[in-house]
DNA sequence: TCTGGGGTCCTAGGACCC
DNA sequence: TCTGGGGTCCTAGGACCC
């Protein structure tokens, strides 16, 4: 049979998500800034049209923001990534193959689905915008790479009605054709000078490129690219999300921070953050890695860019064991002087918990650390107000120097009793 | 004053082994 | 003068994605 793959794809998903309880922001322009209100990473289609480009440092546009009425966030992950948890349960009420890409991207299996699947991908639409209130676009192809450029096309062909498919071979042609090949799917700025040079400058061209000199000049990764253009699978619908193998967490401070005390506070509560969510995915970590670093737009300061890993003699998902050792490699990075922006943990070396076989050598008390977890956990989870836990290690401390800029959140509506909206009838 | 964050995969080259 | 060859593992760095 022959496959054919839809790609979901919600429109400028943040900015929908911020539309979802404040309706009246219909027809607005809106953005969502980064972390720390930095930059702008989202969009509404009033926002792109005008003009304000993605990834645009607020400070230098606020002026003209304020001039167009647009509506500001800071961005509110919690409510995104519940919304996106509806969305894609919606999609499974379509097709048990969802194949769960990004926070607001999932593939989806449509072969041997009978009838006109234009108006099937029309239907599905429809009901997860009236079941969310996020707006979705639907690409219909027969590889993953097509159905993403199929999807680009539903957003931007103005008749398309947000639904577009290139099922049909001779249109596809025509399609690819019109297509610079740096649109596609896993071409990027790197590559496409690379490909330019060698005449490919359109998604057509890629196509028709001889295989064994692409596979030669630029890997296996873009040789699969040339056969799906071609209609020809390579990318495998993955329903069963891999095993995680990093956690990062990083963040821009609201503030320089030059002491150490405050950097060891900053680096504490991100190691209890990673901590958390290594237990949320039931993993374990065998290697941390902190990472300290100056503000390297600001060119009059003396810069730095120090990490260092720092492995565990067994593996963990204690907070109390990751705090202990970001703050040993802290001591051992931190350089008095300078003045920092920025800071991250990261895990690696990761393996499933349940399927790990302590060592005679393993140290007791494993059991007793789980329970104080699970309690540290629920107590948060229950009574954590934004950016702050309810219950801490000390060391996490109570300074507020480091912590982000943050001063348009939205409220997560949907994660929190306080936050509920409230409707007045 | 103010410029995000979190991830994966692939490849080339060195070390080491037999 | 002549100085193999194949395999694996690891790491750093590049490239991409959202």
């Amino acid at each position: 049979m022959k496959k054919i793959f839809a790609l979901v794809d919600c429109n400028n998903f943040y900015a929908s998500c911020e539309r979802v309880f404040e309706p009246k922001l219909e027809n607005r322009p809106v953005v969502v800034l980064s972390n720390n209100d930095g930059c702008i990473i989202a969009r509404s289609n009033e926002a792109k049209a005008l003009g304000i480009p993605m990834g645009a440092p607020l400070f230098k546009n606020e002026d003209f923001l304020k001039q167009h009425n647009v509506a500001i966030f800071s961005a509110n992950f919690a409510l995104y990534g519940d919304l996106s948890g509806r969305v894609m349960d919606s999609l499974e009420d379509f097709t048990p193959h969802v194949d769960v890409y990004s926070v607001d991207e999932a593939f989806i299996d449509l072969s041997g689905i009978p009838g006109d699947l234009i108006a099937h991908g029309t239907v599905l639409k429809d009901t997860v915008r009236r079941w969310t209130g996020i707006p979705l676009s639907v690409g219909i192809a027969p590889t993953k790479t097509l159905a993403k450029l199929a999807n680009r096309l539903a957003k931007k062909t103005p008749d398309a009605n947000n639904v577009f498919s290139l099922l049909d071979q001779k249109r596809r042609r025509d399609i690819l054709a019109a297509t610079d090949v740096s649109k596609l799917w896993g071409i990027g700025r790197n590559i496409t000078p690379k490909l330019n040079e060698l005449g490919i400058f359109t998604a057509l061209d890629l196509h028709n490129a001889p295989i064994d000199i692409i596979r030669k000049r630029f890997g296996a990764t873009i040789m699969r690219t040339v056969y799906e253009l071609r209609g020809e699978p390579c990318i495998e619908l993955e329903e069963q999300p891999p095993d995680k193998k990093t956690i990062i967490f990083t963040r821009s401070f609201g503030h320089m921070v030059t002491s150490h005390d405050e950097l060891k506070e900053a680096v504490s509560t991100f190691a209890t953050r990673a901590a958390a969510k290594l237990r949320r995915h039931g993993l374990l970590t065998g290697c941390l890695w902190v990472s300290a670093q100056t503000n390297h737009y600001n060119t009059f300061d003396e810069q730095c860019r120090d990490a260092i890993s720092m492995p565990f003699t067994q593996p963990t998902d204690h907070t109390g064991a990751l705090v202990k050792a970001t703050l040993a490699g802290l001591a051992r990075l931190y350089r008095p002087g300078y003045r920092y922006k920025r800071a991250g943990v990261m895990l690696f070396d990761l393996i499933v918990k349940e399927r790990y076989a302590p060592s005679l050598f393993d140290a007791p008390g494993t059991e007793r650390n789980d329970q104080l977890m699970k309690a540290l956990d629920t107590i948060n989870h229950t009574l954590a107000a934004p950016g702050c836990d309810a219950v801490q290690f000390g060391g996490a401390g109570i300074h507020a120097n480091w912590r982000m800029n943050q001063t348009r959140l939205s409220r997560r509506y949907t994660t929190r009793w306080a936050d509920l909206p409230v409707v007045k009838a």
